[in-house]
DNA sequence: TCAAGTACACTTGTATACAAGTATTTTATA
DNA sequence: TATAAAATACTTGTATACAAGTGTACTTGA
């Protein structure tokens, strides 16, 4: 009923979107965010009506944030389960795990237009640092290294990416903004950071490729650190509705 | 209308299962085994009509399907894509890359009720043999796999087995039935194998673990070809509906 | 005050209806 | 016969309705 007209993940994404997948985005963000805490028990007649739609968009979102982990689909509504400490570990974890798969298959050919590709995606990076567009640098931060697994044309590493890629996509998201706010410098040090990630993959040197992916997710680290702080700035902003 | 009677799937696993999961479970298999072919397009309504349901459980089916790639959803229809020998290879890339991971985690781990519990699998694996209970046995060796994955306690990795599981659970249990009646030898090779697998997790001994690993994928491997010959089987006794 | 049973509110899963859009086929026209 | 236009038979996404089941709260009885 009295639904807050802010929404966290950015409209103009969801242009042609389903109501399912707007539902989806909004309602994941929540969560991540922190907005939605941890143990709410979200329940699908609610979220329809919250949302202004049906059960059947609402349906479809939950079980697709069930699949990625961050609700829990029980007998009598979902419960959300949010992103503790632990999680984030083991979304790096996984990240590592097939980022490396990735270089060891990428040695083995031909990078030249992968190379390409991702100058095209870090200039617009450093376009979108300039003009302050905290959104737009997200989703080229989230498209470079979409762009690296899918060159190797791994359709099992790819599905993983799938599910990973939306947790990634918000929490991403949510630390750039702010970023862009509170710690502005940091951006050159990221677009280092992916300028070297590019070198190591036109040199194929592996010790670089090792470097330049710890020093990203050491920087990605980072990023978490920010979560939690516009997650404390969230929850204190944002009223709770329990009735 | 002219619905076969037979399902691939077992039954009994499905007694408290939706329409939803029964519908995904069967269409599975139905997939792989080759019996709907790779290119075909497929319709909510029509399966709904064959599967004698309504659109809402076939369209839940559909999306699951699409998240383990075995099907495409495009505008109109959704786009068999099946397993090409190209898939197999990459689905052992993604298995042999978790349980990598995994046996690294469980050898700085008190694995004593683990290694319980995958005997007492491997107890039951022992009696479906001597039984001839093929979709037992299949049960019982993707819960072997599942067990260890689960005793790291890695919620990612563990989404990475959910994903993965169904596909999985549908290769072998083709692959065992037709391995039953044509070369059943093969079992002991099999249950020796396992052993292998469990005295690597007690003795943590990483070169043990290393060899049953692989050990365990030629196995694996073995029991794709059978498959293949399993779809042979079944493109030949099963006539195709097109209207 | 406490216990048991009943009624109610709310849950999920499924069926069905409808709107908007997209291929296909048919029909009309040159 | 070839081409353009219109009718049709699909498609998806969403809304709504309903049945079966589950938990809660209230009432009734001691």
């Amino acid at each position: 009923m009295a639904e807050s007209k802010e929404f966290l993940y950015p409209v103009k994404w969801l242009s042609k979107a389903s109501a399912g997948d707007r539902v989806t985005s909004e309602l994941r963000m929540r969560i991540i965010s922190g907005m939605i805490e941890s143990g709410a028990i979200l329940s699908e007649n609610k979220l329809a009506a919250d949302f202004g739609v049906s059960r059947s968009p609402v349906r479809e979102a939950l079980k697709i944030l069930a699949s990625e982990n961050i609700i829990r689909l029980e007998r009598m509504g979902a419960v959300v389960i949010g992103l503790t400490e632990k999680k984030y570990a083991e979304i790096y974890d996984v990240r590592i795990l097939i980022e490396t798969f990735v270089f060891e298959r990428l040695v083995r050919m031909n990078t030249n237009e992968l190379v390409m590709e991702l100058s095209k995606i870090l200039g617009m990076m450093k376009v979108s640092i300039k003009y302050l567009d905290a959104d737009e640098f997200s989703y080229q931060d989230v498209l470079f290294h979409e762009t690296i697994i899918r060159s190797i044309d791994h359709s099992y590493i790819l599905m993983i990416w799938d599910n990973l890629k939306p947790v990634m996509e918000s929490l991403i998201l949510l630390s750039m903004r702010s970023r862009f706010k509170e710690k502005y410098e940091d951006f050159t040090r990221i677009i280092n950071n992916h300028q070297l990630y590019i070198d190591a993959i036109k040199t194929k040197d592996r010790d670089i490729m090792i470097k330049s992916l710890h020093e990203n997710f050491d920087d990605v680290q980072g990023k978490v650190e920010d979560l939690w702080m516009a997650q404390q700035m969230l929850s204190k902003g944002v009223e709770q509705e329990n009735d």
